[in-house]
DNA sequence: AACGGCATTGTTAACGTGTGCATTTCTATG
DNA sequence: CATAGAAATGCACACGTTAACAATGCCGTT
């Protein structure tokens, strides 16, 4: 019933349990001969170690923290798919992926070094910062992902959302619209913003001001979209293209103009961000803009590993580029 | 430096670390005041128990693993998505939920009962077998979702796929069509096989043969779903409507028709399964089969915790309900 | 022959927590 | 006042692993 130990084996081998440690851990103090001997019988024995064991001795917990804000409204199923993927695919069968929402702890009790090796936090507004400040508090290997955080010194790793929007909203300059309205992202996330900014400092770029009107919030969320389009479609003087926030609220807008009879591009261009999966496939394919989540992802827990083994961080800030994706949602008037 | 321990509280409150330890846990045999007294120390100097060491003498992880066949292709973003939310609500913050893919694994070697106090399998094939097996051979507590396991006796939940399958394919006929094709899921995944079981008895129900040429292979994915609809628009004889064994394929089909100057449904009428978050804003709205797989996991999360913490169970095999839902994207002919 | 050094193995303690049993103190009861 | 018993606390060990240090045996060198 309970499982076997190093001392059982020790005693079928005839040796101390020091001298199996040291063997199944390859050590180079070993005799290769008995060593061998040692990892047979280990193995005929179906011997697997106990990790609460290692742990406490080598005060190290193998496991891997990856935090998002929330599970709940804001964070998109792309979005969750992106981020579990890179982080999943880099880290060794030898960490535990542990996966939560920030908003599921009543306290951060259990963040400390000695259950975490190291933390990647998959930030998506201030309301993560007391968590972040803890665990830097704690000293615990910590990567922060999509937000960019000054007021502590982490390893961090962000897309540039601004500049994206930015250059996605002078495409829509470009192809002649003047009447550009923004449906906006959830209200404290810190990529609703950047997205916002970037459009704002490419309309005044061009000298285009816009009416209070165009400004429409949205959550990020379909239902959201199709509200906020709605809302658009009601206007005495219609925008000719509008810019969503993300492709998930691209397909709600979407959704209420072809309600209407209406039709993208031809009765009103519509735009996205994020680059979703099904981005491509929608009718019409939408223009957006790519956020490498996944890639962003695997270079923070690739980064977030090498600091654990090697104690050593060289850069902290670091941006990834976004990337302008024409399709075939907006029309050039 | 290193963190404070039930020994470095004993000596500030002048008792052993023995007192420390039941009045940290509430013990009955401590005097209240003292209790009292003892808990006030701990917070004042931020005392974090180490979970590595109680583990070791109680016998308990405190780690749930909730394991997907695979992470790569043919688990969809929100199949994902609603699974982790699922388990991820009912868990308290006293375990660390830990989210990984079967096939990332090497060697079982960490599976055992010290390493997790129980295991939630997203099962999605028969190549899951070996390792549901390996769990239960290990005596660890088990629950497998989305697939009927019958060779090991554990705690089963699964979604009637094929009812959901049946009924789906009964509608398109009752709308007077008789040249229905199936969009095929990803090969050797059961829930592929319990889907064409469904659509064929209810062919067969109705007295309808179809055509080798009919039967479409796919791989759950959008691209697939693509290239599978622009295979049947080749045909001579296209159908008058297609079953997708999901949503993100029947979005890449509607795709597919809509680049050939088609529409859906005047021209051909398509049908998913899953009824995915988006599915309800495509357009046309997507009919579908709706598949309860955030219920379902939240379920098998409950009872796992159930079992971890009243070693009983009762009830092995529990069928959830699929459930119809119709919308705009198949015509009545 | 004595001795230094290397290769190999063993002894022992340590990590932080929980628990069976012994011990002390207090209270009530006869 | 003696004592039984309850209440509160402490002692010592256990959990399974790693590692510093000690011990042993062997070989080659002077």
């Amino acid at each position: 019933m309970s499982s076997v130990t190093i001392k059982d084996i020790a005693k079928l081998a005839g040796v101390s349990h020091t001298t199996v440690s040291r063997a199944l851990n390859d050590s180079p103090l070993i005799n290769p001969e008995t060593k061998e001997r040692i990892k047979a019988i280990a193995g005929s024995v179906n011997y697997t170690p106990n990790y609460s064991a290692r742990s406490l001795v080598l005060d190290r917990s193998y496991n891997l923290g990856l935090f998002f804000t929330t599970l709940h409204t804001g964070t998109s199923a792309g979005f969750l798919y992106e981020a579990i993927k890179g982080v999943n695919d880099v880290i060794k069968d030898g960490y535990n992926l542990i996966v939560r929402g920030i908003d599921d702890y009543k306290s951060f009790h259990k963040m400390n070094r000695k259950n975490f090796d190291g933390i990647i936090v998959m930030s998506q507004s201030d309301s993560d910062q007391s968590f972040i400040e803890y665990a830097s508090d704690k000293e615990i290997p910590l990567v922060v992902l999509n937000r960019p955080v000054e007021s502590v010194q982490v390893m961090n790793f962000v897309p540039d959302d601004q500049s994206g929007a930015y250059r996605l909203t002078e495409y829509l300059v470009q192809q002649g619209h003047r009447h550009i309205a923004i449906i906006e992202g959830k209200q404290g996330f810190k990529s609703t913003q950047a997205r916002r900014d970037g459009y704002r400092e490419a309309l005044r770029k061009h000298g285009i001001s816009v009416p209070e009107a165009y400004y429409v919030s949205g959550n990020y969320d379909l239902e959201s979209g199709h509200a906020a389009m709605s809302k658009l479609l009601e206007l005495p003087d219609r925008p000719t293209a509008v810019f969503c926030c993300n492709d998930d609220m691209a397909l709600g807008a979407v959704k209420a103009v072809t309600e209407r009879g209406l039709s993208v591009p031809e009765d009103i261009s519509v735009a996205g961000f994020d680059d979703n999966l099904f981005s491509a496939f929608m009718s019409p394919a939408l223009t957006t803009v790519r956020r490498p989540i996944e890639e962003l992802s695997r270079a923070g827990a690739e980064k977030l590993l090498k600091f654990i083994e090697t104690k050593h961080s060289e850069q902290s800030l670091v941006l990834f580029h976004t990337e302008l994706v024409i399709r075939d949602s907006v029309k050039s008037i």
